[in-house]
DNA sequence: TATTACGTTAACGTAAGCGTCAATTATCAA
DNA sequence: TTGATAATTGACGCTTACGTTAACGTAATA
């Protein structure tokens, strides 16, 4: 099976970033492509790696969080029972952020529909008034 | 009816922040407490405004960001036309947002209980297995 | 009165997350 | 061969969001 690969400006393009924040990343340790000469192949797994990142840092997610949290999804299997033990909580700690962050959202969205609404009866009125 | 105050050492151990979040929070307008002498004292609206800032921090607004949402929620009344239909242009830009927010959510939450359980099993195999 | 707690301004420090050159190399089409 | 295009490695700079002294005032309490 051949592996499909990517140079850093289709994953840049792709989802939006510069080239630079890729090769920040791969500092960092979430991507880490391959060399041909001193060009980087990314590989499918890179790829996930960068969406994932990208989805996490649009959460609020620091580099290093987004890090920690993918090297679990890939690090599953082989595993001695305190590493699993340690993952497992940490992805209870990251779920009751998500929920935190769930809930917020929720109450955001109310309000705004609720301020939405009365702009828009206020803007009727005007209409009405002939406010123009 | 009289108002309830507070000071900024109430304000900041009811939402876990330092003092020096309080005041950099004033500087950019998130907050504008009256004075007594030179003790800041917050009224009520300042507290809602700080949990609203808390809020959408949580949620990786910058406080630019922050302080435009709040001041709209504060703005309602009173408005012309325009001003009106930039505010629901800004609403519906930050609905948006949410949005996305809240699908990504739904699917990292998706993934980390899938990692959970695959984690919880191999876990139970070792228990099992009795590799203590 | 001395201590403790809480408040103030001012200013410097820092980590994160890139943007923006600069200087260079490699590739590919005309 | 000559551009044009895309890639590379530094390296410096910038903004955001505070933390952290420092140096000081005020007010209640022991």
């Amino acid at each position: 099976m051949e592996q499909k690969t990517y140079t850093i400006s289709d994953l840049a393009k792709e989802h939006e970033v510069t080239p630079r924040t890729i090769r920040l990343y791969e500092e960092i340790g979430i991507v880490a492509p391959q060399r041909d000469g001193n060009k980087r192949i990314y590989a499918e797994r890179d790829r996930v790696r960068l969406r994932l990142a990208i989805r996490g840092k649009g959460l609020g997610m620091s580099l290093a969080e987004v890090k920690e949290l993918i090297d679990m999804y890939d690090n599953t299997g082989r595993d001695e029972k305190k590493q699993l033990k340690r993952l497992l909580e940490k992805l209870q700690e990251r779920r009751d952020i998500l929920l935190t962050q769930r809930r917020d959202i929720e109450l955001t969205l109310a309000e705004i529909d609720r301020i939405a609404d009365k702009a828009r009866s206020t803007l009727a009125e005007l209409e009405r008034a002939k406010v123009n």
